[in-house]
DNA sequence: GTCATATTGGAGCGGACGCTATATAATATC
DNA sequence: GATATTATATAGCGTCCGCTCCAATATGAC
């Protein structure tokens, strides 16, 4: 009944999404973003609102193809403690290979404290990536692979942090032997590595 | 030989300070600098040079007030464990008292991508934190209040990436039990805290 | 006091900003 | 094919941006 759209929207949002992520919300203009998405200023808005809208559209997007995604492939194709030791080793491995860093951290900083609703969605998606971990370290600790040594809730806690910090070195202090270091340490909080194939819990 | 200046420097910088922490980079105006200084635009720029010029010297400025002032203040005064403990767990209640964060992990991720002189401000002052801890962790090791059995490069890397990422979660998920449960977890690797005055290293 | 120098306030430069109004083009329905 | 509806392109709205010019002002050197 009306003349239909003569671009892909998911297309679209991710070359907005990249403008986004490297150069943060306040520097990146609503002109910029169109060209980046082969569209006039006018189709932007018709087509996904205000600038503010279009960044919320970009950060869920983001963080359904990129966190949420990598949540689900490594807890359904891994055991619980190297889903944890892959999951901080891949951002390890993106930090080094560039330094947008995490759109979720950039917007925590830039963004989440002037805007209540970036703020919420900001919140609940760290809260589902810290109940990641902590569904790791628990199902870890009953397959014997994670120390029943220290608290489960304190333990997806620190590994949130780790992530996040990781993602202020991947922007500002990108140095590999730091990043490494730091989730190597981080990792030995779960105990030593099992070597046999069914250890025991220590306790 | 001439007119003097008729505002304090160092109190112009804090003000302007202040509004870099809170907004960042981008979103702050030189009128709105210029305001919360007390002056007009042409001092600003007589004074500061430009708004980049501006910003790195409200960086270095806060950089040296409360980074740099805190590590020299926690190692002046107390043992090695307890200034690593009491940095964090300062950072842990400024988190709490406001969601201001860190001005250096705002300035990483804003700033330093697109902006080399920041950068290296940043992964300079990054590097002096890292080496902060490290020194800690080397002298906690000797007076055996430290664990001899973690790395001591690789905890200082977890303890810079550690607070990073509060200074994350300051402003994106300021939730006391996080912020505190990610502290215990961290000094957990320094390993249990001794109960005598004078406990042996562990091995 | 005179002069040279530096600071200050205000006006304003050119340009980019977020956003919108309007007019044209393209489609599904009937 | 006429109509209703949506998408696109262009132009432009008012505002704010970083920054500068300029006249007025206030000091130290002589």
């Amino acid at each position: 009944m009306a003349r239909p759209r003569e671009f892909d929207e998911g297309a679209a949002l991710d070359a907005a999404m990249q403008r986004f992520w490297a150069a943060g919300y306040a520097a990146t203009s609503v002109r910029e973003l169109g060209q980046a998405m082969g569209l006039g200023q006018a189709s932007v808005y018709n087509a996904f609102g205000d600038k503010r809208a279009l960044f919320i559209q970009c950060l869920d997007r983001y963080l359904d193809a990129n966190m949420r995604a990598r949540i689900t492939r490594l807890e359904n194709s891994l055991p619980p403690r190297q889903a944890i030791e892959t999951f901080l080793r891949e951002i390890v491995e993106r930090s080094l290979e560039s330094r947008l860093g995490c759109l979720l951290a950039n917007a925590a900083l830039e963004v989440a404290p002037h805007d209540q609703d970036i703020a919420d969605v900001v919140a609940e998606r760290m809260e589902e990536l810290e109940a990641f971990f902590r569904r790791c370290v628990i199902a870890g600790q009953s397959d014997g692979t994670i120390s029943r040594a220290a608290n489960a809730a304190d333990t997806a806690q620190l590994l949130l942090t780790t992530v996040m910090g990781l993602r202020v070195l991947a922007r500002g202090y990108p140095k590999q032997a730091v990043l490494e270091g730091a989730v190597r340490q981080a990792l030995s909080v779960l105990g030593k590595p099992p070597r046999r194939r069914t250890p025991r819990a220590p306790s």
